[in-house]
Order: structure tokens, then sequence, then C-alpha cells
RNA sequence: GGCCCCGUCGUCUAGCGGCCUAGGACUCUGGCUUCUCAAGCCAGCUACGAGGGUUCGAAUCCCUUCGGGGCUACCA
């Protein structure tokens, strides 16, 4: 019976997590649940000088937070934990130690000092900068002198002569030849591991089947299936690794803070839903294989395969994913809507969060819906709404103040004030009989006067239902301000 | 420099030898609709990096070349 599809995302937690980690956690993520098989989440935190506390919570949040749940990782357990790599320390140690006992692997007594001299060197001399092979066979004295200076040892791993050819399930057959692969460090001078050794150590032991990761680990792959061969692991037992493309920024190299945001936290904050951002993601290196562009979270678990997944890099288009964003908010229902609206609302200070303000924002957001593309927009279209102190924009205090305006408003302020019935239905009725048919006004004139007196600007949400969820009494407040400007 | 990966409209992509005078989406342009802005609808612009092969036939296969990217750490 074929193995259990387990698949991992494996993070190293230096800083928020960016659009490419994310691009790479829901292949992983839509892989493992397409297939029924297993999602892990593993924190890679071998260099303690980077990762931070605060960025490993960060990253749990970020996943939660786009719906990419776990099966097994950080705060579920599971059977192969603990899923934090710095708390498998002496699993690392153990492993290393057997590399050392089976001459896998050797300790290399080098200076970083040193190092960096020798391939400067090699680099003079035009050849490939690499470890030299230095102490591979040291003799006893050697060693011993060596320690007598104090020197710390690292634990390097014996590269053997020969090649190694892996098929990766994107890009097909890859073969690299080990004199390009030089000896590699598994455990630093301080006894701690390196990626290297735990990257491998944890998805032999983890059991993972599926390496999805971004195609810059490409080339380090020789180096974890040597691992795999000191560990004594069948061939079978091998995951098989599919390195994914590139997310790149918007001109030419890596995304970076130049060209669109990296960081999925600055993405939620721009009002963003996880839902968009997830599916214009999905899209970068990936398709359904139909015209369809519009996928939802299960349609993903159901249609993705790795064999889809291209192989070119992907250029970042911020424009895209607003077009997205704005389709799944008009898909979104008014409830929906106003739980994701609120925050916004709120940390713009535009509402304190009342009863009373919530219920206007629930009636005032069928007419914003359509008229975004981010959540972050619902506190400038709705502002007029909540003003305290109410001015007409600067911008377009011009277009209020001239006579024809004052004309129109005079005009409308008369027609208003006997309404007895204030809803959108009526005021459009009395304006349009006042304004359009006895003035002979064109609409975009009439209504625009009447627009910015009421809304405050030349942009707003359509006039009638505006003017009825401000009410009768501010609106026609609003108007006489207007005419006294 | 060396090794490895990649190369279809501006961007994301469909295409896996004939269905391609290359399809869809975003952007952009024009129009319709219209109380502004949107949304919606219609139309338009624009691509197989280049050169050789293979073949009756190539975006699709092979080679070369050019271009882009990654790696080349006691980072991951």
């Amino acid at each position: 019976m074929a193995r259990e599809i387990r698949v991992r995302f494996a993070p190293s937690p230096t800083g928020d997590l960016h659009v490419g980690n994310i691009r790479t956690a829901l292949f992983d993520w839509a892989y493992a649940r397409h297939t029924g098989g297993k999602f892990i989440f593993r924190i890679e935190d071998t260099d303690t000088t980077r990762v931070t506390d605060e960025y490993i919570a960060a990253a749990l949040d970020t996943l939660r937070w786009l719906g990419l749940d776990w099966d097994e990782g950080p705060e579920v357990g599971g059977p192969y934990g603990p899923y934090l790599q710095s708390q498998r320390l002496d699993i690392y140690a153990d492993w290393a130690q057997k590399f050392l006992d089976q001459g896998d692997a050797y300790h290399c007594y080098c200076t970083s000092v040193e190092l960096e001299e020798r391939r400067e060197a090699q680099r003079a001399a035009n050849e490939a900068p690499g470890y030299d092979g230095q102490c591979r066979d040291l003799s006893p004295e050697q060693v011993a002198a060596f320690r007598a200076e104090g020197r710390d040892a690292v634990v390097r791993m014996r590269m053997p002569d020969g090649s190694t050819t892996f098929v990766d399930a994107i890009r097909g057959e890859v073969s690299f030849e080990h004199k390009f692969v030089p000896d590699f460090v598994l455990v630093r001078g301080d006894g701690s591991p390196l990626y290297t050794l735990a990257v491998a150590v944890d998805d032999i032991m983890m059991k993972v089947s599926h390496v999805l990761r971004g195609e810059d680990l490409l080339s380090s792959t020789p180096r974890q299936i040597r691992v795999y061969q000191a560990m004594g692991v069948a061939l079978e037992d091998y995951p098989i690794f599919a390195h994914l493309p590139f997310v790149m920024g918007q001109d030419n190299a890596k995304l970076s803070k130049r060209n669109g945001e990296v960081s999925i936290a600055w993405y939620r904050d721009a009002g963003f839903l996880p839902e968009a951002i997830c599916n214009y993601l999905v899209l970068l290196g990936w398709s359904p294989g139909d015209d369809r562009e519009n996928i939802t979270m299960k349609e993903l678990t159901e249609l993705f395969t790795v064999e889809r997944v291209n192989s070119s890099p992907a250029r970042f288009d911020m424009k895209k994913l607003e077009a997205i964003n704005g389709d799944k908010i008009r898909a979104l229902t008014i409830d929906e809507f106003l739980t994701w609206a609120l925050p916004f609302m709120i940390r713009a200070q535009v509402i304190t969060g009342t009863d009373e303000q919530i219920a206007l924002v629930k009636s005032a957001l069928p007419i914003i819906q359509e008229r975004i593309t981010r959540l972050s927009e619902v506190p400038a279209m709705l502002k007029f709404l909540f003003a305290t102190n109410f001015a007409v924009e600067a911008d377009s205090l011009s277009k209020v103040t001239d006579a024809a305006s004052k004309d129109v408003l005079k005009r409308s302020l008369a027609e208003l004030t006997p309404l007895t019935q204030w809803t959108h239905d009526t005021i459009e009725a009395a304006l349009r009989a006042s304004l359009i048919e006895e003035l002979g006004l064109k609409p975009r004139i009439a209504f625009g006067s009447v627009r910015i007196a009421v809304t405050g600007s030349t942009v707003s949400p359509p006039l009638f239902e505006s003017m009825e969820l401000l009410g009768k009494s501010a609106s026609l407040e609003r108007i006489s301000a207007a005419l006294a400007l």
C-alpha cells in the first residue's frame, strides 16, 4: 500500500511570514488536503540568533488567519513531535554522533577566518569556492594539537565521490556532481545543529512524504539526500521533492518592500481578505487547467495537484490581487462584510463601536460593497455618516459656492423640507421633479452640488441612499450649512 | 567565475506535434449604462527571446545562443 501523504511547511521565522512563504504554505496545505494526507507545521529555529519567539507566534497567527489549519505542529502536537527544532536538539546530537562513528562525518577544526581566507584564495585562483577537505583525514596527533590550541570543532559531512540524481516532481530529473557539493557542516562549534542536519533528520523522523518548498533550496537537496544515506534510510522512504518557482517583485528580482509589501501582516492591515490572498497566491505558479480564476479554498483542495504547478517564476501583481479582493468583498454576505469592516471603522476612529453605530454601518454596507477593493476603504466611504464636525472637503468647496449651486441648494432645501417620508425614493422623486424637470438641469450638475453639500465630497455612495441613511435633519442641516459657505 | 533552475500578451496563465490566423484573467484604451465613484456589458491593443535542426506539419521535440534567477555560510 502506498505510504501516507505527509506534507510539511517548515519556515524559519526570522521575520514576519512573507508572500513567498505563504505561497509555499498554501501549496503544502492544498496538497495535503487534496490527497487526504497530513499537513505538518514545523518551526525551523536552529538559528537562534535570528529566530525570535515573537516571530514564531506571528507565524502561527498568520497561518491561522489564512485558514491554513495544520494537523501536526505547534499547539496541536502530534505523534512525531516536538515540532520546534529547538526542542529536538538531543535527536540531532545522537545522529551526528552516529555519523561520526560511522565515518560519514568528521570533526573539522578550521576556523571561520581560515575558511574565509581559503575561499578567497580559491576565488582569486578562479576555482569554485568550497570546503577543501583539509580536516577530512586528520591524524590523532593533529587532532590533539588543534585541541591543545583550544579550537572548537564543527561536525562536517563527508561527500563521497560521484553524483546525486533525484526526480523533482515539478522539474524532472536533476543531477549534481559531488565535486560541486563540498563537505558541509552539520553541527556548529558550540554543538548546535544546522539546517542541513535538522531538516533531513526531521523529514525522515516525521515521515514526511512530500517536500514542496521554494526553488532556492533546490541546490541543497543533494546534501539532504547525503544525510538520508548516512541515516540508512531506504530509497523508497525518501520524500518526494518538488521545488516551487519563486514569487518575484513587480520589476526585476526578488519581492521586496520596494515593489509591493512582502509581509502578510501588511496585507491584513491593508484590508485584504484571507481568501483573496490565497486565491491570488495560488494562481502564482499553478492553475486549475481551465479558465477558472475565482477559486474558493474548498475548490482549491479539490483541484490542486503538483503536476499542474509551473516551473517558471511569477511576478507579484498588486493590481490583480486588488481585483480579486474586490470580487471576494462583493461576494460577502452583509453580516460577513460587517464583521470584516467593523475593525477598520474602529481603528480609523470613525466609530467607537456602539450598537447604534454598528447598526448604521450595517445598513450602509450594501451601498458601498461594490465600490471598494480593500476593507480599509470603508472608513473613508462611510465617515460622512458619523462626522461630528462635518465639513466639506477643501477640494470640493469651490463647487458648491458658485451661484448656480446656491440655487440648486436653495431649491433642494425648499423641496425636501416638507417631505414627511424620508426614503431614497421620496428624496429622489422630489429632487428630480424640482431640479431636473422644473429647472432643467443636468442630473450630474444638480445632484453633484447636493452630493458635495451632504457628503462633503464629489465622490460618494449613491446620493439618495446616502441621504436616507444620514437622516432628514442632518441632511437638511448640511444643505443649509453649505448655503452659508 | 562554477553548478543548478527558468524563458507564451505589460503581468498571471491555457497550450503537452495538427483543434493556434495562440484562448482566459488583471492592467490599459474606447464605448454603452449612469446622480458622482464603482459595478456590469461590449469592443480594442499587445506574446510563443533568437538561431539552427527533427517532421508533411512545431509555442509544443532536440541543439546552440541570449536573457533572467538561485546556490556557492559554523543562514535557511
